[in-house]
DNA sequence: AATAATTTTTAGGTAAGTCTAAAAATTATT
DNA sequence: AATAATTTTTAGACTTACCTAAAAATTATT
């Protein structure tokens, strides 16, 4: 049996590894999760111990395979339930993730796959972020960062890098969310600021807002 | 901070107390919960000290009303995550106990609120008990069992004493549900059971399904 | 009322997950 | 390449929730 500790220590490998493949630092670990690498030792340990992880001191760990699934499940778990979230019980999207945080270790293979089939089949979560279907696999759009696109670009929001309360209020408050249509009228070379066009207004975007922001060119 | 096993104990109490108002007894709890008695004396010692319970040594334990409260804020919980199992995941009434056992523990008040609101506020869960409000008020209906009912009463199952996989199996190869209508037409002295009608067809009850089936007199 | 049976509590110990402080290894700087 | 700074690990301790075994209290039986 897997504790729900065990389960969120992977979990943060996993991100932390960009898909759980290249070497995570303890202190990367214990930063994420708010916690003290002399804990992190302890749990990488104990992960490799039970197969989960590849560790070898004072060298990082990765996940292996058995790991890696476990961390996609959890991941299927956690977006499902935010989609639950959004579309069935009104929750905006910047109320989601603590509440997602808990439902992602209930365990039961019938609830998530029913989840499933009732929100029909998603793809993505309301941060723009793919779900793993049932057997992990994970398909992921050609995104790019706003901040990438070039002047004269038409694309669509498709996703949110940073998904704080603070930068998902930032947009409701400018109207932008998943699918809203933008097009980049003017990049602003001595800030990287972005001015563009959303709604059939002009607005000036900071570079910070346009690293966060993933689109799609359309 | 209440953990989640304190919660446990305190839902235990709360049931073994019938609603938790008299007293109950260390073995009784660790019967109910599989423990052992001398780990039930450490916690309600624990309960007592953070005021969710009265305890006096060797004369068992009683929750207070702080007590009470969380107890039948998890009761809410689960009853109706258990609604939502049967109607929008397409859960047997045997398959939510374990699942609703788990999802009664995640806190957010906001979740609960848009849950009930999501079901259109149920007042029984899927075994027939009574959903408490959310100001803890619980409604229960006049209820006898189907032992109780006379010769040639007519009633609707309205709920199950036992709700064990097995009992709810029978039920369902029987085709009696909540709601359906049943009618006393002999009881037998020598064993206690039980013929009824159901469906427009005469069936046998044994004493025990008898005595685990509650009814409602039309 | 004394003894037997049962229940409950106490005492001491274990495992998981955390911590602090110190030691060891690695990486960066001069 | 030697020293400094940083990262990581080890050692030892704490808390929660559990356990076993023995002691104490209560309840039942004769």
């Amino acid at each position: 049996m897997i504790t729900l500790t065990e389960e969120n220590y992977i979990k943060a490998i996993y991100h932390l590894g960009k898909q759980g493949e290249h070497n995570v630092s303890t202190n990367a670990i214990a930063k994420d999760m708010e916690t003290k690498a002399s804990s992190v030792t302890d749990m990488v340990k104990k992960l490799s111990e039970k197969g989960y992880a590849d560790y070898k001191k004072y060298q990082g760990v990765t996940l292996t395979n058995t790991g890696r699934k476990i961390a996609i499940g959890v991941v299927r778990k956690h977006r499902l339930w935010e989609v639950f979230l959004v579309e069935k019980l009104n929750f905006s999207w910047d109320e989601i993730h603590e509440v997602a945080e808990q439902l992602e270790h209930i365990k039961s293979e019938k609830l998530i796959k029913q989840l499933d089939a009732f929100l029909e089949y998603p793809t993505h979560d309301p941060h723009g972020d793919p779900i793993p279907d049932e057997t992990g696999k994970i398909k992921s759009i050609d995104k790019i960062l706003l901040s990438q696109a070039q002047i004269n670009d038409s694309c669509i929001c498709v996703g949110v890098q940073d998904s704080s309360s603070e930068f998902l209020k930032y947009l409701d408050k400018n109207k932008i969310a998943l699918g809203t249509a933008l097009k980049v009228i003017h990049k602003e070379p001595f800030d990287n600021s972005v001015t563009i066009e959303v709604n059939s207004k002009e607005l000036i975007i900071s570079n910070l807002i346009a690293n966060n922001l993933f689109v799609k060119l359309s």
